[in-house]
Parts: C-alpha cells; structure tokens; sequence
DNA sequence: CGGACGTTTAACAAAATTGTTAAACAAAAA
DNA sequence: TTTTTGTTTAACAATTTTGTTAAACGTCCG
C-alpha cells in the first residue's frame, strides 16, 4: 500500500464528508464525490467497490469518532458536571463545524437499520452506563431528582443535537443567519447544561426600596 | 370533481402517509405507492402530475397540521404551565402515532430547502410568539430563570422530538422492543415537563432516626 | 531499463425510475 | 342512451445513475 494509495483514498472520503457533514448534500452522487476530489470517478469504485460502501465507511467513522470522543469524556475521572459541561462544549462545537452530520447519521439509519444493529453488534456504546453511578449518587445526595441515567442522557442529546438537526426550519422560522444561528448555538450550551441541572438563578435579595 | 375523484386522490396521500409516516419508508415509488392504495400507477400522475408534487402536498399539508395544533394549543387561555403540559401530550401522541413524520420534513427539507422558506413566506408561524408574554410574566416573578422564547421553544421541541427522530439509534442502542420504547417515550411527557420548568422534587422532611 | 502501481479515459451494460401517451373499459351523470 | 369521468393497461421515451471493463498513460522504484 503506497503513500498515494492511501492519501487518495483518504482525499475522497474527506471530499465526500465536507459534501455530506457540512454542506448536507445527500444525495451527492459518484460523480459529484469524484469532481470534488478532482479524481475520477472510477476511482471511487477502485477505492470502495460501491457508492453503498464509500457510505457505509463514512458512517461506521462518524459513528466511531464520535462513540470514541463521548467516551472519552464521560469515562474521564471529572466530577458529574463537568463531564456534562464537557460533553456539551464539544457536542456542540463539533455540531457546528459539521451541522449536517446527525442528519446523515439518522437518514442513513433510517434508510437501513441494520446499520446501525451491525454497528452497535461490535461496537457496544451506552453513554448512559459511563454517568450512571454518578448520576445516582447525586440524586441520593438530592442534587437531582430522580431520573433513569437513559432519560437523563436522551435529555442531554436531544438538546445539543435537536438544533442542528432542525436547522433549516429553525433558521427560516427565526429568520436567521448563519451567522445569527451559529451565536443561537453558543448561547445554548449554558441554556442546556442549567435546564439538565434544573440549575435555578440564585435568589436575588430584596431591597428596601421597592 | 366527482366524489370518487376526491375519494381516490385522498385515498393515495392516505397510503403515502402510511408509508412515509408511519413506516419510515422515505424511499417509496410512485409504484410502491400505487401498489399501497391498490391504484395504478398512471393515477399518481393523474392526480399529483408527479412524485416530487406528491411530496410537496404531503409536506405541505403536514406542516399545516402541526402549525395549526401547535397554535391551537398555544393560543389557548390556558396557563402557560397548562400549554406547556397540553404541548407535550399532543406532540408525543402524534408522534408516537407517526414515528417518522419528523424525520419525513426534516429530511424534506434537508433535500429542498425552499420547502420551508415558501412554507414560511405564506404561513407565518413563530410558536415561541405565542408565549412570550407568559414566559416574560413567569421570569418577572421568579417561577423562571431569564431565558428568550426562542431558545425556551426549542428546548421543549427539542426534548419531544429528539428521541421520535433517533427512534431506530436509541431503540437499538438500548435494546429496546417496539413497545419498551413507547413506554420510554410516554414516560418522558412527565420528565420533558419538569426538565423545562426545573421542576424539583419537594425537599422531604428529615426525620430523627437518620 | 522495465515492471508495478496509481490513475485516467472512454465506452458500455444494466437497472431503476420517472413521466407521457393512446387506447380501452366501466360506471356514473346528463 | 349518450356523454362524461374515473380508471386501467401497456407500451414507450428519456433520464439518471451505477457499476464494469479494457486500454492507455505516467511515474516511482527496484
């Protein structure tokens, strides 16, 4: 395997993830993936066989990229909230920088469950387990009420990736721009970390005069 | 227009619902569809001219649906806490009735995004306005920390829709059947409730044996 | 030099769908 | 009974896309 072998095939993979993470073109075809890696399309088929597999191999690293960077922060030796805090900073940042890739994730799934079964068969991933004990420790110390951790983290989820999934319908709804929903997504990661806490403004002190 | 003309016609949209909605199936032909409605292929065209129309009505009357219940809601006289709490319930049995309708407008629009963007252009529809003032109320007295309706809207959405588009990731991830994760999904209306009030648990009264 | 390898070119087979059309049929409406 | 209308059938054009193949080209390396 020789170094263009390999600088190729990654060059193709890296052309068709800008086309499907970040742009959100899904339905890019062959030819498209190959203009924008400027090869040729046969090329595709001599690297990947199929434009079925060139997607099952952009999935099966997104999924594992992403099983690896929850991972690593959630079996981290921080405290409960930090790992949230940690887990939403670079949700959200690497949602941003690629705003279409839960949607690819979930399309792709949905057009082929097995998928994701074949993936979850070798790779076994349940984010809720790595913040379970923590989870119910602070409940028993009556910081949270309770709640199952597979609640709690769907909870978590949903409000980091929900915007990006929705982007174009939130962006046109609030009237937006990039830049504008970008700033909206910022703003989130305090807004999600307190509402996951049920974390409450202190109280502010009553003056006299009022 | 005849009474079968509209009977037919609705019949196909019908069957196309069931298969977009229901079954997740986003890649129907128009064969498949006709097959569903037991029609033949050629009334399709007779009455939708053509498969992207088709999707366009389907959508169309989708978003309609759930603007005009979302408002319905909304714009009622109820408490903001009642709206919220109606919000919930009707957007998680809808969608637990039609698992994959949001995955069919995100993806829609994700294809096409000036669907949303005509869409928007004659249905105003900012659901966040239709609470804002009862929100601003609630932060004045305290029930509620700052928040803009916008961002408190899309928490709320966020937490019903999530785990309806994710359906087939987080079902396997947790090992769940087709009626464990109904079950999950009824059980959140309580939880998305409290989360987005920050609803906590009424401190217990310390008893002397401890 | 000469071969192996990455790459391009071009042409093609094959399949899948879509959209169109004309003709025929059946039943309701005039 | 005509006429209209909804519907089916079947065949077809056209397009799009995929995947395959064989031949040729260039270059790096042995």
């Amino acid at each position: 395997m020789s170094s263009e072998e390999v600088k190729t095939e990654k060059l193709i993979k890296e052309q068709a993830k800008i086309l499907f993470f970040k742009n959100g073109y899904l339905k890019a075809t062959t030819q498209e993936i190959a203009d924008k890696a400027g090869v040729n399309r046969a090329l595709i088929h001599y690297y990947f066989r199929s434009r079925e597999q060139l997607l099952d191999t952009l999935l099966d690293e997104a999924l594992l990229e992403k099983k690896e960077r929850v991972k690593r922060i959630l079996s981290s030796d921080l405290s409960l909230k930090e790992k949230i805090a940690a887990f939403i900073n670079s949700t959200m940042d690497y949602g941003i920088a690629f705003p279409y890739l839960e949607n690819f994730i979930i399309s792709e799934i949905a057009r082929c469950p097995k998928k994701i079964t074949d993936f979850c068969s070798v790779h076994s991933v349940k984010p809720s387990d790595l913040i379970k004990d923590q989870l119910e420790e602070e409940i028993r110390q009556k910081n949270l009420d309770p709640i199952s951790a597979e609640q709690f983290m769907v909870n978590l989820i949903a409000l980091c990736n929900y915007p990006l999934l929705a982007k174009p319908i939130l962006q046109t709804i609030h009237n937006m721009t990039d830049e504008a929903y970008g700033q909206f997504l910022v703003e989130r990661k305090q807004i999600i970390f307190s509402t996951i806490f049920k974390e409450r403004m202190p109280e502010t002190i009553p003056t006299k005069n009022e």
